[in-house]
RNA sequence: GGGCGAUUGGCUCAGUGGUAGAGCGCCUCGUUCACACCGAGGAGGUCACUGGUUCGAACCCAGUAUCGCCCACCA
């Protein structure tokens, strides 16, 4: 903070213009550290925010740049009423988004076996189609790299929009210390049995040959068919079933019916055979078959869809997988298909992938007459990794898993408690909470079968045979965090005996990103780095992002402060809702639909976006338009000049107690009333209705007071003193109650009289505005003006037409009111003479004589 | 199938028991002495539907419909 005022010069400008003012300020806030946090405030001064690290290989849309605001809205307004705001911002740079960018940007694959380069260019013309293998050292290099250029970008759009972040305490989830913080978690969830690795049926993307977890589903339509299929009992007759996935026939363990099902009650404990590969199957009960789904009875793989994992294991049914990691039928065969008829057929089906053996094994039941009739057509839902485009299968691997309730009713229940616990805006966003901790169906799998992520810091001896002991694993010394056991040797090894006999062998996985961006409270607030700073921050104050993380991020952030802090990781969270496109449905870049935030913010304006945002209330869906934009442009364009007036007519004096006027004190009072309402819905998260109170003020401010008081505030005396004070303090207070939403056309018109920021400044408090003030006098007093304007109107006369004589009819109180105010009123209607009647309720104007424009 | 939210003038939305509101758009008029990225005035709605409670319902209760989102659903 020493060397910018130069910018600050405190002229006002001829013709105010929103034009540069984003680049001037922005400009400003960082030289003078405007947002700077105050670590040496303490708890109860402070007020912590976690905001989203945004995926940076990722793209941004309008729905983003609202979200972010209204977590700017909320901290510009708590900064102003004195708390030391901690605001970071964070890049999510991790995992397969980056990746699969670099892939892309650079025409590159990582492969692992390739040796490293230090030499290596990124080919000059990628060739999307034959992407070149580099290593894995290579491979993260430039998604360092390319995340570095993103992270620039990002960082520009979130300056030009304003938000308040302190840019000092920017974090990113894969620099040293977020890596050593996940590290470091997961050794403790570790050592407390919290996490666990367990070689099971998982959820696997065949594309990007990773398990995913059931966090990242996402169920779509999909086309298959029914194929009704033949399995045959000992006495030759057959037992039908429908399956979509004729071609794990040679997977199937049982086929299973409910036990309630009279058809089927005869054949359990008795056996079937397989079609083609005549595999000796039991026939079983279990409840969670359907009676009325497909055939009744249904054949049982390992594994085609998560019942058959249910089944697999609460049956104790054998293992018999036929798919492999890339999604095509394992190439040797299962010794379960030895020496049976399927022999010839499944050397034919190896290899394939499941669509190529579906028509393969339709084909081989068509001839054997297992197929009864032709397959129909169905469109159902299947769960695909959202990343994805292909459906999942479920693959047996060795994954590690961070328990989360999911197979633990007790802590589902615990985690439910925590959802309770927590402060929600607005309150029926904890249903989507509720709904997903009920829902869970196993533990939270963190390890992705990736390369560009936070490893774990785990390494396993190999015995004589150099097989892996999974049981003992060796884990990294706390002190030596963040370590990537791929080129770190094993404490107590070295690195020649990696992979060797006898010696020791890497964790090969990295967590998925979540399980390092479940940890931005303890990234931000410096958990175990920084313990002053810690205790200052956590739990923080806020928690901000749109509905959609609710399941992952937030979910996932109560899951790790539970286990290690014992606590929520924030009091409250404030959920935003989408933008929507103009039909209701989603945006998203893959429709089409999304819209550049960069592109609205060059042609509208930061103030006029963020006026936008703030009109949508927390958790509320909110439709893109463009025409909205306008209107908050407008009141941005509004303040400038309107300040400009104030300023060129007041001078700068705000000593409220030269207000005596009654319209003046009417004035502010009803600015007192404003305060107090556009605070109270700032404490309640509620944005909005503090910008529509504030704004409603502001335009009658200048519509009616502002035209009323002009000719006395030009004037001598004490009528004037009073005016000018009241403009001063009025367009101080304003200034202050929407520098939150317009941060740079109140900076702006501050900086013309004021020193320091307005977003340094005190939130306005009632108190400011004097007192005694009776807020209806303006109001009648405005009312009669309308009357005199819209007889204007009416006549189709110029506002400026001059008036011989009017009425005011009105009650006693009324007319009292306007009598308080009437000399201003002859000023701004222009009228000669002004007669006052008692009569009726309302304040009328009638009678109005107009000089006609020839004299 | 379960859950949540929405349904108020052409559009975007306020309004939680007492005679329907705002902004935009539209129409009319005016104006360049803060503001043409302007001002003034005006028109426009049986508050989705059906019952119920109440002296009184946009608002409370029950149900229905439509739209959206979340979750579940691979036989």
């Amino acid at each position: 903070m020493t060397d910018a005022p130069a910018q600050r010069a405190a002229t006002v400008p001829d013709k105010p213009s929103l034009d540069g003012l984003e680049a001037k300020w922005s400009r400003v806030w960082e030289d003078e550290r405007v947002y700077s946090f105050d670590r040496t405030a303490e708890r109860e001064r402070v007020f912590s925010i976690d905001t989203p690290p945004p995926t940076v290989s990722g793209s941004l849309h309008v729905g983003h740049v609202f979200s972010y605001t209204h977590t700017d809205l909320v901290a510009r307004f708590q900064r102003m009423r004195g708390k030391a705001v901690f605001y970071p911002m964070g890049w999510d740079d991790n995992g397969l988004p980056t990746e699969r960018r670099v892939q892309n940007f650079y025409g590159v694959r990582c492969d692992p076996s390739v040796a490293y380069d230090p030499d290596f260019v990124p080919p000059a013309k990628p060739d999307p189609k034959r992407q070149l293998p580099v290593s894995r050292r290579n491979f993260i290099g430039l998604c360092e790299e390319l995340t570095a250029v993103d992270e620039k970008a990002f960082e520009a759009l979130w300056r030009q929009l304003g938000l308040s972040v302190d840019w000092s305490t920017l974090y990113s989830t894969v620099s040293d210390d977020s890596r050593a913080v996940a590290q470091k978690a997961f050794l403790r969830n570790l050592s407390r049995g919290e996490a666990y690795s367990s070689e099971a049926p998982s959820l696997w993307d065949v594309t990007f040959q990773t398990a995913v977890a059931q966090a990242e589903l996402e169920a779509r339509e999909y086309p298959g068919h029914y194929h009704r299929v033949a399995f045959h009992r000992p006495d030759g007759t057959a037992v039908h079933i429908e399956t979509t996935r004729p071609e794990l026939i040679p997977a199937v363990v049982a086929l299973i019916a409910h036990p309630d099902d009279e058809r089927y009650q005869p054949l359990f404990g008795s056996t079937v055979t397989s079609p083609l590969f005549g595999v000796e199957i039991p026939v079983l009960a279990h409840h969670a078959a359907e009676m009325d789904k497909g055939a009744g009875i249904a054949m049982c793989c390992t594994f085609g869809d998560l019942t058959d994992v249910q089944w697999w294991r609460e049956l104790q049914l054998p293992t018999r997988a036929v798919v492999g990691r890339d999604g095509r039928v394992l190439r040797d065969l299962p010794e379960w298909l030895a020496g049976g008829p399927g022999e010839g057929l499944y050397a034919e089906l190896a290899g394939k992938t499941t669509f190529s053996a579906r028509e393969a094994v339709v084909e081989a039941l068509r001839e054997t007459g297992d197929l009864d009739g032709e397959p129909k057509a169905t469109q159902r839902m299947t769960n695909f990794y959202e990343k994805g485009d292909k459906p999942l299968e479920i693959v047996t691997s060795r994954q590690w898993y961070i328990r989360n309730g999911g197979r633990d009713a007790d802590l589902r229940e615990t985690m439910l408690e925590r959802g309770r616990e927590l402060a929600w805006v607005p309150d029926f966003m904890r249903h989507r909470y509720e709904n997903w901790v009920g829902g869970l169906n196993g533990d939270w799998l963190v390890s992705r079968q990736r390369y560009f992520g936070v490893a774990f810091p785990v390494w396993y001896p190999l015995d004589a045979d150099g097989q892996a002991d999974h049981d003992a694993p060796i884990l990294a010394d706390e002190a030596s965090l963040p370590v990537d056991p791929s080129s770190d040797a094993a404490p107590g090894f070295t690195e020649d005996q990696r992979d060797r006999p006898g010696g020791f062998t890497g964790d090969p996985d990295v967590m998925d990103t979540w399980a390092t961006s479940s940890l931005s409270p303890h990234i931000v607030c410096g958990w175990e780095r920084d313990p002053d700073l810690f205790a200052r921050t956590f739990p923080m104050d806020l928690n901000t992002h749109a509905h959609e993380i609710i399941r992952t991020w937030l979910f996932s952030r109560v899951v790790r402060a539970h286990f290690e802090n014992g606590s929520l990781p924030w009091t409250r969270s404030m959920i935003s809702g989408f933008v929507v496109d103009p039909d209701r449905k989603k945006m998203s870049k893959s429709k089409g639909n999304a819209v550049v935030p960069t592109e609205i913010l060059d042609r509208f304006g930061a103030d006029a976006v963020r006026w936008r945002a703030a009109m949508a209330r927390p958790g509320m869906d909110s439709p893109f338009d463009e025409t909205q934009m306008k209107v908050g442009r407008r009141l941005a364009i509004k303040v400038l000049n309107a300040s400009k007036f104030v300023l060129g007519i007041s001078g700068e004096s705000a000593d409220v107690s030269r207000v005596t006027e009654p319209l003046d004190t009417s004035m502010l009072a009803g600015l007192a009333t404003t305060v107090r309402e556009a605070t109270a819905a700032f404490e309640e998260f509620e944005y909005t209705r503090a910008l529509e109170v504030s704004e409603r003020f502001f335009w009658t401010f200048c519509d009616d007071y502002l035209e009323l008081v002009k000719e006395r505030a030009n004037g001598q005396g004490d009528g004037a003193a009073s005016a000018r004070a009241a403009l001063t303090v009025a367009l101080s207070v304003q200034l202050r109650l929407l520098a939150p939403i317009l941060p740079y056309a109140t900076e702006e018109a501050w900086s013309w009289w004021q020193d320091g920021s307005v977003h340094r400044a005190s939130w306005p408090v009632p108190q400011e505005c004097g007192e005694g003030g009776d807020p209806a006098v303006l109001t009648a007093v405005a009312t009669a003006l309308a009357g005199v304007r819209g007889a204007k109107s009416q006549a189709k006369v110029s506002q400026r037409t001059d008036v011989r004589r009017a009425v005011v009819t009105g009650s006693q109180d009324a007319l009292d009111r306007v009598r308080a105010g009437t000399d201003d009123l002859r000023a701004a209607g222009r009228v000669a003479a002004l007669d006052l009647v008692a009569g009726g309720d309302d304040v009328v104007v009638s009678d109005v004589e107009l000089v006609a424009a020839a004299e």
